[in-house]
RNA sequence: GGGUCUGUAGCUCAGUAGGUUUAGAGCGCACCCCUGAUAAGGGUGAGGUCGGGAGUUCGAUUCUCUCCAGACCCA
């Protein structure tokens, strides 16, 4: 046998059918470090308009998990496709470096005092530990493929970054926005110091329990409620309260209840063995009494919580000098007391809540050790326990402690000195919602903003429309300085406090935020520093990453406020979208973002929550270190983010086979363009039609994905590659014009027209490609013939169509979708005889095609070159034979016939034809061959 | 308990502004073919009572209510 491989032009190429992404990735970054990609990319931009994605900073600490890389590889995605389209898209990275998290990481190699015994060295250590921290989460973000300003980002912790924090405040306090109020906060008295949430542990404590009495102001008005007419004269009438916490009776300002609750005017025998009347809840009675040790009691009267409300009773400790109100409270519960909480909005949270809604005095008569203040009436100077017992002692020879037990029940306890904390209010500083109309201003803002899904709107709105003032302070060091003096008596701000904040700006500019707290005050304002004493509670690091849009967005050139877009996870409605939005609107009174979009968060195959106890934790390293980032890149892409995004070992399966896919068809589609250079493309009046067709169809395609891009619809994106991929190319077009490919002479017009659409497709595809599989993209872009950019990452979509492309009639649509439901048939009755053992290869069929009038007339025009478009040896046009009892008229009807071929296969083309040997001098190829090897060579007009 | 969402084949997603008689695609799967994209490629086929239930309607996967499951944020 001849061997003719030798004239055959097979594909060749150097690009590997494997990616072995996780080993080959890294070669990929280090090509971009060598171009300096990031320099580049902003050199191209220049004059171009600007789209500015603003980082929301990831907090400086831990490893990155899967949510980390969802959102960076997003906004990658988001930027790299607004930069194809033509904008200049800077990205610079944040981290969040200030707050409690850090501090108690460095507190576990320094000691958990150490923050309070050399402040300074402990912020230092604060600094060093974060700038550990962003340097390896840097570098896995980096490995992501994630483009940015990776070694000029912007830090909280930047000293200018810090000072325009400062400052940020500054403008906020200058337009009114800024109060100072009480607010409950958990208290350590061995700490003397506040302590946040999570230096707050749970344990079991035994507390001392009080039944106490506190009797009516008025008692007519009380059994007038009840509509009791016969009480007996001078029997004393009192509401009886329970409590665990008996120290905080001097703080009583009110006694909660229940309205819906049913309550009881009981007649009972007084400890004296005088008559006196009692009210508690009725389903609260028997217990109760059982309690006091007498079971001679009698209900007098029953009503509803609500008709009690705003009844006045005297004070538990101060009985004659202070009377409390009746309020309604949803978190009255009957399972242990009297239905009566005593309420103290100077320790409680609840209570505090309470006695905002209610107008109380929020009183906390208790200093930072735990003592009561000197001026307090019976325990001044008393530590809280020592005060308990002294009031329960005053209550018992009073007659009004009805009882008196202890109660073993779970406690919150300093995390530190495991001793129980107290709740204290204390003076804080807040940023008032409603003072000057933040709220209503912020509601307004938040109608500007494009919100991407658009329930975003209805979830912050809502969120905003209720949440409380923001508290500001924290009693902690590692922190942004609420830069400001107050006035050692009167609390009251210092008169020059605008334009000290702008002194210590400056010096905060120079030494960090250590320049606050080490200077001293007469530095400041002089000889006021004996009058007025510096803040020392830094500002709740939620401001500082609320405020970047001022000292981040502000003063670096390569961005612009409002940014373009915020895009994090849907958490951050209430986090920083929301925080970014109010520090903004208090200081400009506008919004920073002109978009938000928000992702969901990753769960596991069966959509729950990812968690290390339940052991279905996927990390992006292991997925990179394995798969490699371009497949996880191609996961996030293909995951629509709107709700929560699922990842499982099968997701990631599907998702590799996907990328697969594409690999290799960019491998078919190059190796095929081997040696083809741009000039080789042909006019598009000389491209064969189903060359046309095929660009046509891509360049539709093209359309759609740039318009999905611009709508952050990536998941489609990757859906419609994939299938462009394995439909319209694998299924069809590259299949039929392998044989033009491979036979035809090399510069053949019937060559060259195919490989001119696969020059423009390839072309096309690798840009679609580049903002989710950068690497992969780029890898393809060294064999892509016509490039002019030396990264794909430089370039911008796909301008190079033939004009003709995209007119109307380009191709004739109809022609070629009949011409695909043919061979839908065709390979249907050829799957029929290769079942039957008929044939194997579709190349073994002759094929009759019996059709309607109209289908053939229109098919007819292909002549022999039908053959080629159903890759079968022979296909023949014959009319449809109409069967009487067939009723069935559809204009489209086609039934095949499919015969084996008897004819010699052409060992150069295969295809069986009855002139193979024809020639003496080939007797093992077909004529066709012949042409193409020693003759002029064949034409071809379709296919 | 409240707010904002999600629930279409094993997987990832379309779709129905309520109605062409059998709800689509690709993957995966099964079976077959090819061996000139070869740790590739081609073909055919089987998979869904559109989360459950109720209601509105001549008719609901698509509207309403409710329940279940899940996610985020609160309480």
């Amino acid at each position: 046998m001849t061997n003719y491989k030798h004239t055959i032009n097979l594909p060749k190429t150097k690009f590997p059918m494997r990616a072995n992404l996780a080993k080959r990735e890294p070669d990929f970054l280090a090509f971009w470090d060598e171009i300096n990609i990031y320099q580049k990319l902003r050199e191209i931009g220049e004059g171009k308009e600007r789209w500015v994605l603003h980082d929301g900073p990831p907090y400086a600490n831990g490893a990155l998990h899967i949510g980390h890389a969802v959102n960076k590889i997003l906004k990658d995605v988001i930027v790299k496709s607004k930069t194809m389209a033509g904008y200049d898209s800077p990205y610079v990275p944040g981290w969040d470096c200030h707050g409690l998290p850090i501090e108690h990481e460095v507190e576990k190699k320094l000691g958990r005092e150490a923050y309070r015994k050399d402040p300074a060295a402990f912020r230092k250590a604060c600094r060093a530990f974060a700038t550990e921290q962003i340097d390896i989460q840097r570098q896995e973000f980096i490995r992501m493929g994630v483009i940015g300003d990776w070694f000029n980002p912007y830090l909280t912790m930047n000293f200018r970054t810090e000072a325009d924090t400062v400052r940020a405040l500054a403008r906020i306090l200058e337009n009114g926005h800024m109060m100072h109020d009480l607010m409950t906060v958990y208290w350590c008295a061995d700490c003397a110091s506040a302590l946040a949430e999570a230096e707050v542990e749970y344990f079991d404590k035994i507390s001392t329990t009080v039944d106490v009495r506190m009797e009516a102001a008025d008692r007519q008005a009380v059994l007038d409620v009840f509509g009791v007419e016969d009480a007996i004269s001078d029997a004393p009438l009192s509401c009886v309260i329970w409590t665990t916490t008996p120290w905080t009776l001097p703080a009583n300002r009110a006694v909660s209840i229940h309205a819906a609750f049913e309550y009881s005017l009981i007649k009972s025998t007084t400890t004296g063995g005088g008559i006196e009347y009692l009210i508690v809840a009725s389903k609260m009675a028997e217990s109760c009494f059982e309690r006091y040790g007498t079971s001679s009691y009698e209900v007098v009267a029953e009503i509803e919580g609500r008709e009690l409300l705003g009844l006045q009773f005297g004070h538990p400790i101060e009985k004659h000098n202070r009377h409390v109100p009746m309020i309604p409270s949803e978190h009255v519960t009957l399972d242990a007391g009297t239905g009566l909480v005593h309420t103290a909005p100077g320790h409680g949270h609840e209570d505090f809540a309470l006695g905002k809604e209610h107008n109380l005095e929020i009183y906390n008569p208790v200093g930072p050790t735990g003592h009561f203040l000197p001026e307090v009436p019976h325990v001044g100077g008393k530590s809280v326990d020592e005060g308990g017992k002294i009031l329960i002692e005053i209550l018992a020879s009073r007659g009004d402690l009805l009882s008196s037990d202890v109660l073993e029940h779970s406690y919150a306890h300093c995390w530190r000195h495991k001793s129980p904390i107290l709740y204290r209010a204390t003076p804080q500083w807040f940023i008032s919602m409603d003072r000057t109309g933040l709220r209503d201003r912020a509601l307004e803002v938040i109608k500007s903003v494009q919100w991407v899904p658009d329930w975003g709107e209805a979830r912050i709105d809502g969120m905003v429309r209720n949440r409380p003032d923001w508290c500001l302070s924290r009693q902690r060091v590692w922190g942004s300085p609420i830069a400001m003096f107050t006035h050692r008596e009167t609390g009251e701000l210092h008169p020059d406090t605008l334009e000290i904040f702008e002194k210590v700006a400056k010096k905060i500019e120079q030494g960090g935020i250590d320049a606050w707290f080490d200077t001293d005050s007469s530095e400041f304002i002089g000889t006021d520093s004996e009058d007025y004493q510096k803040i020392t509670d830094v500002l709740d690091v939620w401001f500082d990453s609320g405020a970047t849009h001022y000292s981040v967005l502000n003063h670096r050139g390569d961005m612009t406020n409002p940014a373009g877009m915020y895009l994090e996870g849907s958490d951050q409605h209430r986090g920083w979208f929301q925080s970014s939005l109010l520090v903004s609107t208090a200081v400009t009174g506008n919004a920073p973002y002109r978009s938000v979009l928000t992702h969901g968060f990753t769960v596991d195959g069966e959509g729950r929550k990812m968690s290390k106890s339940v052991g279905n934790v996927i990390g992006p390293q292991e997925i990179i270190d394995t798969l490699g980032a371009d497949v996880l890149r191609l996961w996030v892409a293909s995951t629509e983010y709107e709700a929560e995004m699922g990842i499982s070992d099968e997701i990631l399966t599907r998702t590799t086979d996907s990328y697969r896919r594409i690999r290799n068809t960019a491998r078919f589609l190059v190796g095929n363009l081997n040696g083809f250079e741009q000039t080789d493309c042909l006019p598009w009046q000389d491209m064969l039609e189903l060359d046309q067709w095929a660009v046509h169809t891509a360049k539709q395609l093209d359309s759609d994905i740039i318009k999905a891009y611009d709508e952050y619809r990536f998941h489609l994106i990757c859906q419609r590659i994939h299938r462009f991929c394995i439909v319209e190319m694998g299924g069809f077009y590259l299949d039929v014009i392998k044989d033009r490919l491979y036979t035809m002479q090399q510069a053949s017009r019937g060559r060259r027209s195919a490989q001119t659409a696969m020059f423009h497709i390839l072309n096309a595809l690798v840009r679609w490609l580049t903002p989710v599989l950068s690497f992969t993209a780029e890898e393809i872009w060294k064999y892509v013939p016509g490039k002019v950019e030396e990264s794909v990452l430089l370039t911008t979509w796909y301008k190079g169509w033939p004009t003709e492309c995209s007119e109307d009639h380009a191709v004739d649509s109809e022609f070629w979708s009949r011409v695909i439901a043919v061979r839908e048939n065709v390979n249907r009755e050829i799957e029929n005889q290769r079942n039957e053992g008929v044939v194997g290869s579709s190349l073994d069929a002759n094929v009759t095609i019996y059709s309607t009038d109209s289908t053939r007339k229109m098919l007819e025009k292909l002549g022999d070159e039908l053959k080629f478009l159903t890759i079968t040896s022979s296909a023949k046009l014959e009319p449809l034979v109409e069967n009487p009892d067939d009723n069935d008229n559809e204009s489209d009807k086609v039934v095949v016939r499919v015969e084996k071929s008897e004819h010699q296969k052409c060992i150069r083309c295969w295809h069986q034809t009855a002139d193979v040997g024809s020639n003496p001098a080939h007797p093992e190829i077909c004529l066709r061959c012949v042409e193409n090897i020693e003759g002029s060579g064949e034409i071809r007009e379709f296919a």
